[in-house]
RNA sequence: GCCGAAGUGGCGGAAUAGGCAGACGCACAGGACUUAAAAUCCUGCGGUGGCAACAUCGUACCGGUUCAAGUCCGGUCUUCGGCACCA
């Protein structure tokens, strides 16, 4: 067999007679979307990891049409990113013929193995007619008034000459390239997630996605209940917020602590004290986030001279400056209870602070952090902690001095980098501080062309180009904003893009958008468990509320694949010469071969290590099917009732196993199939091409050119009707159970399937073997369970 | 520290819902075909003991529930992924 030449034969097929392309406005079939999370075009082309994921959507979107679905299985490219920006600083040409050069080789290397996209629908996020409709979204956004452009506090990476958002940053340092990240205020755009907080945590509920990734954005958005409680400030008229979980420790409230950012400081702060606590606000915004996060075993901070009064005692309480307080969530400021937190109580050893238990059989040495009876509370002394915890939520309300809170870790995503190869904002910002958004008829604001990419005096590159900076409107004289959008912002909505790509009018046809969406299914690495899944679900939500779309949730069905290890179990990288790259492969065994070894590694969530013998015994299983089809004469025109069974099994088994993405065991399954049919004389037609149908979705190639060759088919195999089974001849009429008695086995017999609990026990005991076993026993009890085995306990 | 996933032969991995552990594949060994090799086909293949029938142990470790546990429960260890002063 010269699978290089098939291969080829087909990939051309395929192409020319636009075999996948799909009608979308015809609802006359159910639809089916499934969706990868698109690559970004990298010039190293692809790695092993990227069939992987492709090859398993593949095998359903080819199963969906042979079962009458209408498909929509498309690809394209998230395409902006730092890479193509560098080349650029580097060569001098534009990052746009570095990019569209990668995703040439993209789809050379994914129509070589024979994925079934729709390739009239492909979308490139780089694309003016694309980004049109990123930048109109972010528009209406803006009208709404979730994106704005605030001086904020931001991660800033020095190296990379950028912030980054959070779900950038790995341990304190970016995840491009592993530099350090500092705090530092500029004006950003921001978009207000957190306002959609409680939505997407709700929304997890609803959604079929792998529990651990549910947990993590649970984790990520971080909802806390707990209570506000005002603070007077002794001899001011001052006063400061803090938000806890614990309100009803209320009464062991030894000090209070403000971040060193937060703007009370400056207001409250004594003379005696002003030096130290200006000292340490410096000292602590010299640190990056990684110094603050690793040098979290001692705990820091100053006093600042002034005193807070507890509302439920009217004690006064020292109030301190601590970075171990964050400014960045709640109120960025706490009340203190060393009895019963481990930090305060840190902090309070530190700084021989009062240490006062509340709660019954708690103690000064160390911090008790469970549930008891409340003492020394006054009105919720002997409660528990649910209920002193409503009660004194129910005291704060009434004397106004707090009240019931919700607060959530998620944070605004930030949504500007000082980049050039990113969208560019539609925005105009006039000497006067008013921002103006480009009018939608004028939309796309097109990147323009620069003569150097590089930035220059720490500003964005965009600042280069003058003449496109400058602009007068019907405002006045005004400048663009020369940030641009973050790679998160293209990739949040393209799967919308995909139902109606070339629209002019709109970021998709309504209508269409209902038909199509959800995502039936979406796989994609766990990487993007929190970045890229929690804006595309926030911008969901948001085009819900408006109106553009018609489900709240965008991603039915959440698969990850795991991730493919280099043969000596290690994570693939060139640096330790373990990287497989699929185009040898494919020269080697064929596109067919990769895709089914892929999918025969082991299940497609799990982690799997690379191995070429493996893969040398998918090629020699697929070259047994090609021979037992050309070669072998089995194939005829008449019945045998030995391959009956199997057949069903086979169909049934396969059929459910690639619904549940379950590949390498309906793999398994068909090759038990061949082998029972290699030791057959004659393999009927009729399951010789119902079998080649269930492979077409794992190996299409072969089985397109054994359905038009062998079989005299001049229409492409991928809208056949899908093989159907019947149940009743699954399971044969007779049955081999295993006979135990005190749960050892004795002996197996071959009974008939439909025998009686009685008559099974009657025929278990007269077998010989069972007899002897017995012989002075007495049967106490006989378990049966059907088709399985039976158990006689006997003493 | 917290959250999540996992631990099965020489290897990759199977085993709906507690019911014959090791499907399928790789590697290995023996045989057939061949002048020979490759390819292909057949047979065997968890450990220990035995020529064998068979016995016995065996799913990270300790304990429990059950006629029956890889699977359920309690505890321990290890690996991987995520979060990490979130009040």
């Amino acid at each position: 067999m010269n699978f290089r030449d098939i291969e080829q034969k087909w990939q051309k097929y395929w192409d020319e007679h636009k075999t996948f392309k799909t009608d979308v406005w015809d609802f006359s079939k159910p639809k089916y979307y499934i969706l990868d999370m698109f690559p970004y075009p990298s010039g190293e082309g692809l790695h092993v990891g990227h069939p992987e994921g492709y090859t398993a959507t593949d095998i359903i979107a080819r199963m969906k049409r042979m079962q009458g679905y209408n498909v929509l299985h498309p690809m394209g490219f998230d395409s902006f990113g730092l890479p193509a920006e560098q080349y650029a600083i580097k060569t001098g040409n534009h990052p746009g013929e570095f990019t569209q050069r990668n995703i040439n080789n993209f789809i050379k290397q994914l129509k070589m193995l024979g994925f079934s996209f729709d390739w009239d629908r492909q979308v490139s996020t780089c694309d003016p007619s694309y980004y049109k409709w990123t930048q109109w979204w972010f528009e209406e956004l803006y009208k709404d008034g979730l994106a704005k452009y605030i001086d904020t506090p931001v991660d800033w990476c020095e190296e990379l000459g950028t912030v980054l958002a959070k779900d950038e940053i790995v341990d304190g340092k970016s995840e491009r390239g592993g530099f350090p990240v500092v705090k530092k205020n500029m004006k950003q755009w921001i978009i207000e997630t957190p306002k959609y907080a409680e939505r997407l945590l709700e929304g997890l509920d609803e959604i079929d996605w792998p529990q651990s990734t549910k947990e993590m954005q649970r984790n990520w958005i971080g909802k806390s209940t707990g209570a506000t409680i005002n603070f007077k400030i002794a001899n001011t008229d001052l006063s400061f917020t803090v938000f806890t979980t614990r309100c009803d420790t209320l009464f062991g409230l030894s000090y209070c602590v403000l971040a060193p950012e937060n703007e009370l400081v400056k207001k409250i702060t004594t003379k005696e004290n002003k030096k130290i606590v200006e000292d340490y606000i410096n000292e602590c915004a010299k640190k990056s986030d990684l110094e603050r996060t690793q040098l979290n075993k001692s705990k820091t901070g100053v006093f600042t001279g002034a005193y807070a009064i507890n509302p439920v005692n009217n004690k006064q309480v020292p109030i301190y400056i601590a970075d171990y307080v964050l400014a960045s969530y709640a109120t960025g400021a706490v009340m203190a209870v060393p009895a019963h937190d481990e930090r305060d109580f840190e902090f309070a050893k530190k700084f021989n602070l009062p240490i006062t238990p509340i709660i019954e059989g708690a103690n000064e040495n160390e911090p008790f952090v469970g549930d008891g009876k409340h003492i020394n509370s006054d009105f919720i002394n002997g409660l528990n902690n649910k209920d002193a915890i409503s009660k004194m939520i129910d005291w704060l309300e009434e004397h106004k001095c707090g009240a019931k809170a919700v607060n959530y870790r998620l944070r605004d995503w930030t949504f500007s980098r000082q980049r050039y190869w990113g969208e560019p904002f539609p925005v105009i910002h006039h000497e006067n501080g008013e921002i103006e958004l480009v009018d939608l008829k004028d939309l796309p604001v097109v990147l323009p062309e620069l003569k150097d990419y590089k930035s220059k005096n720490g500003k964005p590159p965009l600042e280069n180009a003058e003449d496109w900076v400058n602009v007068t409107t019907k405002l006045g004289k005004g400048k663009r904003e020369t940030n641009t959008m973050p790679g998160s912002a293209g990739s949040s909505w393209y799967f919308l893009r995909y139902i109606d790509p070339h629209n002019d009018n709109e970021m998709a046809n309504k209508e269409l958008i209902k038909h199509w969406m959800p995502v039936d299914l979406y796989l994609g690495g766990s990487e993007h468990a929190v970045g890229h899944l929690l804006y595309s679900r926030f911008l969901n939500n948001y085009f819900y509320d408006k109106g553009y779309v018609s489900c709240k949730e965008p991603f039915k069905k959440l698969c990850h694949q795991g991730m493919i290890l280099g043969e000596n179990n290690e994570k693939m990288s060139k640096s330790r010469g373990n990287v497989i790259n699929p185009d040898d492969i494919v020269k080697e065994f064929g596109a067919d071969a990769l895709r089914m070894y892929e999918m025969f590694m082991g299940a497609l969530q799990d982690a799997k290590p690379w191995n070429t013998k493996n893969m040398e015994g998918i090629k020699r299983f697929i070259d047994r099917v090609w021979r037992l089809y050309t070669e072998s004469g089995k194939i005829k025109n008449a019945e045998n009732k030995n391959l009956e069974k199997i057949f069903h099994q086979t169909v049934k088994k396969v059929t459910e196993d690639y619904e549940n993405l379950a590949f390498n065991t309906a793999i398994s399954q068909m090759m038990v199939f061949v082998n029972a049919v290699m030791k057959e004389d004659i393999f009927p037609e009729f399951y010789a091409k119902e079998f080649i149908k269930l492979l077409n979705p794992i190996t299409p190639f072969i089985t397109e050119e054994i359905w038009q060759t062998v079989f005299n088919n001049n229409e492409s195999i991928a809208y056949e009707p899908w093989p159907t089974y019947d149940e009743s001849k699954t399971i044969s009429n007779t049955v081999e159970i295993a006979v135990q008695i005190n749960n050892k086995i004795i002996t197996r017999i071959n009974i008939n399937a439909d025998l009686t609990e009685d008559e099974i026990k009657e025929i278990a005991v007269s077998q010989e073997k069972v007899k002897n076993a017995l012989t002075n026993k007495q049967i106490v009890k006989t378990i049966v369970i059907p088709s399985r085995l039976i158990n006689i306990i006997a003493k």
